[in-house]
DNA sequence: GCGACAG
DNA sequence: ATCTTGTCGC
């Protein structure tokens, strides 16, 4: 299991944290359709804490885009790198996510995030920011709305309305389930808007979250359950023994 | 100034 | 994100 300290020159406030945003969203790529929804693979990587043991497990899970078969998993535990502060979430979730990422036996592809890409109050959120570092296509599916605005999709599986930045459409709410609430859909890396809803479709067949953030979700809660397992045994062994 | 705010 | 039991429903 790999395990992650915090990178040397990671932003240590929010002021350095967004500077860093405001220098990598240029480098952003939006010009790319991505690879076609329904072939190759796609990469689900989410994360889970433990902030009263500094603790952070990642997951990377590969599924087959056609079958949505497991083909390949890792994980990685780190430290906290960052607070949660909206709008710096990749600060917090980065370095183990590409620990995760780096430790996969084959090559990632596609990358769905769990959380925001071009919808993001510097339109530079978690899933463009990983995606500029790695070079891979990256698209974010929230589960919430963050601070942007939309009108109810139609109420099949397939309905979206646009995300909006005041009048800019920053992503699309997309209803994944029939008359369930939807999900929002953003841009991260070199995929367009049409290509990041179609893939999302294609990963719901059965629930409102992508399979790709589901089996991701799973997988880094037991990651770090079995982290924080592995550490409370240590603490027992190593504490002075009770009177 | 106050409240809201991806995970 | 995380704290948390049962419960209603397909």
């Amino acid at each position: 299991m790999t395990t992650v300290g915090v990178p040397a020159g990671w932003p240590a406030t929010e002021e350095e944290a967004r500077a860093v945003q405001d220098e990598l969203r240029g480098r952003v790529v939006l010009d790319e359709p991505g690879p076609p929804p329904g072939t190759g693979r796609v990469t689900g990587v989410d994360v889970a804490y433990d902030d009263e043991r500094d603790l952070v497990a990642a997951a990377a899970v590969v599924l087959d885009a056609a079958t949505l078969e497991v083909v390949a998993e890792a994980t990685a535990v780190g430290r906290v790198s960052f607070p949660y502060v909206p709008g710096l979430l990749a600060f917090r979730e980065i370095p183990t996510v590409r620990a995760a990422l780096d430790a996969l036996p084959c090559p990632p592809d596609l990358v769905v995030c769990d959380g925001y890409g071009l919808a993001h109050p510097r339109r530079f959120g978690l899933a463009s920011h990983l995606g500029v570092l790695t070079g891979l296509p990256t698209i974010g599916v929230a589960k919430n709305p963050f601070t942007f605005t939309h009108d109810d999709p139609a109420g099949a599986r397939g309905g979206s309305s646009p995300l909006l930045a005041g009048t800019e459409e920053v992503g699309r709410a997309l209803r994944t389930r029939d008359g369930v609430k939807p999900v929002f859909v953003s841009v991260g890396h070199r995929v367009s808007l049409d290509n990041a809803l179609a893939h999302t479709l294609a990963l719901t067949p059965r629930y409102r979250l992508p399979e790709t953030t589901r089996r991701a979700d799973a997988l880094c809660r037991r990651a770090l359950r079995e982290a924080v397992g592995t550490r409370a045994a240590g603490d027992v062994r190593d504490a002075p023994t009770a009177s």
